[in-house]
RNA sequence: ACGGCAGGCUACCUUAUCGCUCCGUUACGAACUUGUUGACUUACUAAAGUUGAGGUUUCAAUUUUUUUAAAAUACGAUGGUUUUUAUAAACGGGGAGGAAAGUCCGGACACCGUAGUGCGGCAUAGCGGGUAACACCCGUCACCUUGGCUUAAGGUCAAGGGCGGACAAGUGCAACAGAAAGCAAGUACAGUUCGGCUGUAGUGAAAUCAGGUAAACUCUAUGUGGUGAAACGUCAUGUAAACCAGUGUUUGAAAGCGGCACGCUUGAGCUGGAGGGUAGGCGGUUUGAGCUUUUGGGUAACCAAAAGUCUAGAUAAAUGAUAAGGGUUCGCGUGAAGUGAUAACAGAAUCCGGCUUACGGCCUGUUUUAAAA
RNA sequence: CGGGAUGUGGCGCAGCCCGGUUAGCGCACACGCCUGGGGGGCGUGGGGUCGCAGGUUCAAAUCCUGUCAUCCCGA
């Protein structure tokens, strides 16, 4: 199983996310939410997402540092559920809403539940 | 012993599994193909949605998805061929700070015309030294505070502070008190060479004294061109270098990032309307006023020489996560054992020298208080 | 990365440039009066480390230096 996170599997193009944020559909399980689009790559990645820790709610960037990397973390550990059970090419948004520090344990958690709840959504639509 | 002040050091470690980034090696690699593919755009096919007209399923506009075709290249991914070979990876190594912070100063570097003249603006301010430079650092003096000794005044020693040019150019300001706070007046007492001459008292921070005040305007001396890595160079850039109005072409529009004027340079566009397009890649970029050690010079800041050494380079932005063990400090406990918590402040963004602020632990010196001798 | 502004009673502001006698204004708050009561009006009163620290000065909300916080702007 490969747990890892190279740099085709990352959203970083700002035309793709302003299109994320203005088009995206919302999933979320607090404290997290994930805005995630149908769209298509140049470098056919199948996935591409990324990790926002808000300025307004954590002033200090060391805070925000250790959220998005336990958050990166808990995605690129769990990414195998959704990659093994789409179809189709999708940008991924992560966001933290909380205004606590996280431990990994219960990002771990949340993340698991938030892709599970991602799948539904899309199979959902699949069917619809 | 606790606390304060000053200075110095340090900024948890080991192992396992998984992950990120850069470099190197295997393998200096080189040449070719108009290879395939990737943003966006245009036309066409089909479907769905929205809006308007119309009035019962038509028309128009528009959005999304989709079919086929056209479509330039940097760059990325991925193939093929040739030269002597190869899986598309493996292995090895490096990877946040003392403040990376605030952005308060000074530089390097780059471009703007090698940036001229005048005015204005801004900064600095005892003296000497250090430095690439500084508003920084070192030394020192006037002066101030505290304490000791001594005294008629005062002097001297120790510690700490020490943002300190000019009011003998001009202008302004001075509450309350006071006769009077600056060109006008003058209380009381005493002295007197009899001159509104001198002294004392009283008010006040300051009282005819070259008065006080410049962290008041100002003056003096010195320095200062501007803009900042989204600087700048380079590769690529299909479609609009089109349309309408105004203005201008040697009688000079406009631009050249100065606050203004002069001067200088370029020399045909510029302004507005309505609209169209938009995508970046590479370099700059980490070898530098570098770091460590030793020796010599200097009160010191610092300087010189020799030897050794290479120490982050990301870009929607890496430097991490989990588990186990150990260490440090703190809490509970009289102590031991035990047990619980556990590093404070904080995250490079072109790079250096300072300043300021935040902050855990250890060491040294000094000092207050308490206890004991 | 760069530029700018603001901190004054519970809230919103003035005063600062050019220092001076008691730091004002509106709303809010408390008490009293007018009314049968409410609303409203009138009167009286309380409430201020002038963000923080240091300095200049006889004297600082005001001048100077440093610092903290909040907000805004450009790319």
């Amino acid at each position: 199983m490969d747990f890892s996170l190279a740099k085709k599997e990352r959203l970083k193009s700002k035309k793709h996310i302003e299109k994320l944020f203005a088009e995206g559909r919302h999933v979320s399980n607090f404290p997290l939410k994930l805005v995630y689009l149908n769209t298509h790559f140049a470098d056919r990645a199948s996935l591409k997402a990324m990790v926002i820790a808000p300025k307004k709610n954590f002033k200090s960037a060391v805070s925000r540092n250790r959220i998005k990397r336990v958050l990166r973390e808990a995605y690129r550990l769990n990414k195998h559920v959704v990659f093994n059970n789409i179809e189709g090419h999708y940008a991924l948004a992560i966001l933290y809403l909380g205004k606590e520090m996280p431990d990994y344990e219960m990002a771990n958690h949340k993340m698991q539940g938030l892709l599970k709840k991602f799948n539904e959504e899309v199979s959902n639509e699949k069917t619809s």
